[in-house]
DNA sequence: CCAATGCCTTGATTTCGGTCAAAGCCTCTT
DNA sequence: AAGAGGCTTTGACCGAAATCAAGGCATTGG
């Protein structure tokens, strides 16, 4: 018992011991090798809501795993206009392999903490690993599935079926203890009226109405403008079109 | 120089010796061996415009290279709304590994040939060779950008912008041949203007209406209904918001 | 040659969501 | 406690795109 704990935990960096990106994350695929190896060169950062991650630190010259918190990926028209095109949650990981960073800004959407790497020693591991290459197919699978059910979103809902679909999204990514039986949960949003717009395509105004709406017929409660409480998801489900 | 040819096609099966998809597509990452193995077990198909592609054949027991003709994938809603969420031109790779197939639908838009291997060969394979994996992860890359893009497009622009982007986007993949100096191209449009409409989040009127604003501007010519010329790319680029 | 079918275009009208404007509500500071 | 600033809500009005409704124009087959 005792011996087999120890062979598990046996060489991995403190750090990493108890961090979820070694378990949900991309450094699942490391041995406790190359985890040694990597978390020589890691470092955390702590971001605040607003901040943007460019940069040495964050995007250009590194990836990094989210450890909590949510990071919202943004692309611009030059007119100022927005939209968002993803949102990465813990234990995402963060960051563009095999190229320039591409048109794509992330910001931080609250409070966010991050395990960053140069991008050297991750490239270098993915050449060794195959497996580390296999995650990051995986997640960007994951990705892309996420971005196409978005543009059914984006491309043929009401502003009413994207603002429910949205909550449920967020339920789904916060709350990973839904209670199954009641089908009730409660979280709170990561995002302003303003994010949530250019989430969904539309404008402040239009968000709060139909949360207002949303609200007005129960099926969310709303508190300090952020926590969100939905008795039943299914009904929520209904709301989203889907 | 002879020898140099030789070698380089030397035990390059027949018909992989002028596929597109050996140079840039996913084959480019197996070697002559490889390749041998691999051409054993495909086959060609070529499929009507607006055939879908299921079944045995296409996309749940196997993977494909486009091989010419466009593919376009959808998402439905439940109640028959529909959006288009990709399209696939030569030489992309058809087929979604290391799982089920999603909600996605795969259709025909014109017609279109394809060269497709059984599920269990490329999975061999990709364990085999990295490289392979390396190459699929870099499709999968252009394709969430793609889609990334698309998501501003069906989130923040309006009816006119997203018509003239989606004929830019057109463009540049139909004709890899687009003169720099003239700036100008032709080109047949793969989809029809339900097709465009889904793919844009509009209704067919109103792709209809647009695209007689752009003609009437002088910014495309269209001929059969089909037929665009586009004069001034840089023109059009204009209109499409960027 | 004439229907028939399937796209596509055009016009009239409606509607959903955007814009503009004002007020309400928190949180933080002083 | 009062004030300031940042979100958020609400209301009135407007406009872009959807909807509803004809008609046009090719291609196909009788």
């Amino acid at each position: 018992m005792t011996v087999r704990q120890d062979v598990h935990s046996a060489g991995i960096p403190v750090l990493c011991q108890s961090c979820e990106a070694r378990h949900r994350g991309v450094c699942g695929a490391l041995d406790p090798d190359q985890l040694v190896a990597l978390s020589k060169t890691s470092s955390r950062y702590t971001i605040e809501p607003g901040a943007e991650l460019i940069g040495d630190a964050e995007t250009v010259n590194s990836y990094s795993n989210v450890l909590s918190g949510v990071v919202k990926l943004t692309k611009g028209l030059s007119d100022g206009r927005q939209q968002i095109v993803g949102l990465q949650f813990a234990p995402d990981f963060l960051g563009r392999p095999f190229k320039v960073e591409s048109e794509i800004n992330a910001e931080a959407a609250t409070a966010v903490s991050l395990c960053s790497f140069p991008k050297a020693s991750i490239e270098r591991m993915m050449r060794e690993s195959p497996e580390l290459e296999h995650r990051l197919l995986k997640q960007t699978l994951k990705e892309l599935d996420e971005a196409r059910e978005w543009m059914v979103t984006l491309g043929r809902k009401t502003a009413s079926e994207k603002v429910a679909s949205f909550l449920l999204m967020i339920a789904r990514n916060i709350d990973p203890a839904t209670d199954p039986a009641t089908n009730s949960t409660s979280f709170d949003l990561p995002l302003t009226r303003a994010d949530i717009a250019d989430f969904l395509g539309l404008t402040i105004e239009t968000v709060s109405r139909q949360l207002t709406r949303l609200r007005a017929e129960k099926v969310v409660r709303i508190e300090n403008n952020r926590h969100v409480t939905v008795e039943s998801l299914s009904r929520l489900e209904r709301r989203s079109g889907a």
